[in-house]
DNA sequence: ACTAATTTTTAGACTTGCCTAAATTTTGTT
DNA sequence: AACAAAATTTAGGCAAGTCTAAAAATTAGT
């Protein structure tokens, strides 16, 4: 059985070698996991030696297929405890993220297997991330950030990047939610600001706004 | 926050002092949770300095108030999870102990209190343990054993004292649940055992069956 | 009441995860 | 290419929770 600990290296790792060619560097997952680099080093070699990842000394870390398994059901619990949360205990999408990080580390396949079914066989979760099936197999969506979208075009919110408390509150305060039409009217060259329009009425978003803001693009 | 491992010692210190009028002993505690003796003397002095017990060297120990606040919170959750396991997610009674017991840990008043309103807010868990309210506050029934019982008595079924697997998989295989009515026909005195009259038909009890089933009587 | 058996405690050691400080390797700059 | 800066690793330590073996206290038996 993996500790909590391990666990939570490994989904790191995860989220790490997912955004970039490159492995994983020492520092980057110390950031992650608010440990010294230090402590990740040691940490390094446990896991190397327990197969869950690719390491040499000075190199970047990448994980293994058995480490790629763990994280994946890791997140796949995370993301069905956050639906858990949202649908049926009515908490808020900004609300969930810390205590589906306690619940990921339940360790009963059979439990999440029946969770799974009691949600319904949700694909997302409330931030619009992909949920893994039991075998690990994630569906993509051809979603892009909010920024490819040209003057003119339209789509549909689709998720978030970023889904820290604080830009999931700016998103409820300007009503908007996954699943809305939202349609680019103009864009401002200058600070890369667009007005969209929404079902509701038009704002304004700020660059760092349209990138953590995935939509599906819709042909006319 | 106490850690799991003190959240255990408190439970299991909790399940001692309720059936004793002595404080648990160092052995008792190390069989309830399957370490040693030597490192529940360790424990039990950490567990003092934190005001959770009372203990002397070579006394039993019994939980301070602060102690037993902590049990019960721990109890009311595990209670709760052991519901929402058999209600919503469909496990059997004998199935959620284990997990339950992964479950109670999770930190978050929050959650639970959601939880026991989505599970409108039940009184009994699926043994017929009273579930604790958010204050500790334990409703008790005056519920008897079912040796208890003379011949000709009748009761309801409300709970097992003994929730082993085992046991709870005889009840089952008898089709007795929670709730059913029962009349106690005939008592054997040679070895205690009864002829009980359920819904569906009679059965002989064992002494050891009768001791671990509870009943509230009915009267005429 | 005294010794034997049992229980409990102390002592010393191990593992997991974490830290700081120092050494080493890699990377970047001139 | 050589040196400085940054990243990484090594070394040595600490806290929590566990263990075994041995010592001390309590309890029980005659």
């Amino acid at each position: 059985m993996p500790s909590f600990t391990v666990e939570n290296y490994v989904k790191a790792i995860y989220g790490l070698n997912k955004h970039s060619e490159e492995g994983a560097s020492t520092n980057q997952i110390a950031d992650a996991l608010g440990t010294k680099a230090a402590t990740v080093t040691d940490m390094l070699r446990k896991l190397s030696e327990r197969k869950l990842i690719n390491y040499k000394k000075y190199q970047g870390t990448t994980l293994t297929e058995k480490g790629k398994e763990l994280a994946l059901n890791i997140i796949r619990k995370h993301r069905l405890w956050e639906v858990f949360l949202v649908e049926k205990l009515d908490f808020k999408w900004d609300e969930v993220h810390d205590l589906a990080e306690e619940l990921e580390h339940i360790n009963s396949d059979e439990l999440i297997n029946r969770m799974e079914a009691f949600l319904d066989h949700p694909k997302f979760d409330p931030h619009g991330d992909p949920i893994p099936d039991r075998k690990g197999k994630v569906e993509s969506r051809n979603q892009v950030a909010l920024t490819d979208l040209k003057s003119g075009e339209k789509g549909l919110v689709t998720g978030v990047v970023d889904s820290s408390k604080e830009f999931l509150q700016y998103l409820d305060t300007l009503k908007i939610e996954l699943g809305n039409p939202i349609e680019v009217k103009q864009i401002f060259e200058y600070d890369k600001s667009r007005v969209v329009k929404t079902n509701i009425r038009e704002h304004t978003f700020s660059h760092q706004v349209c990138k953590n803001l995935f939509v599906i693009k819709q042909e006319e």
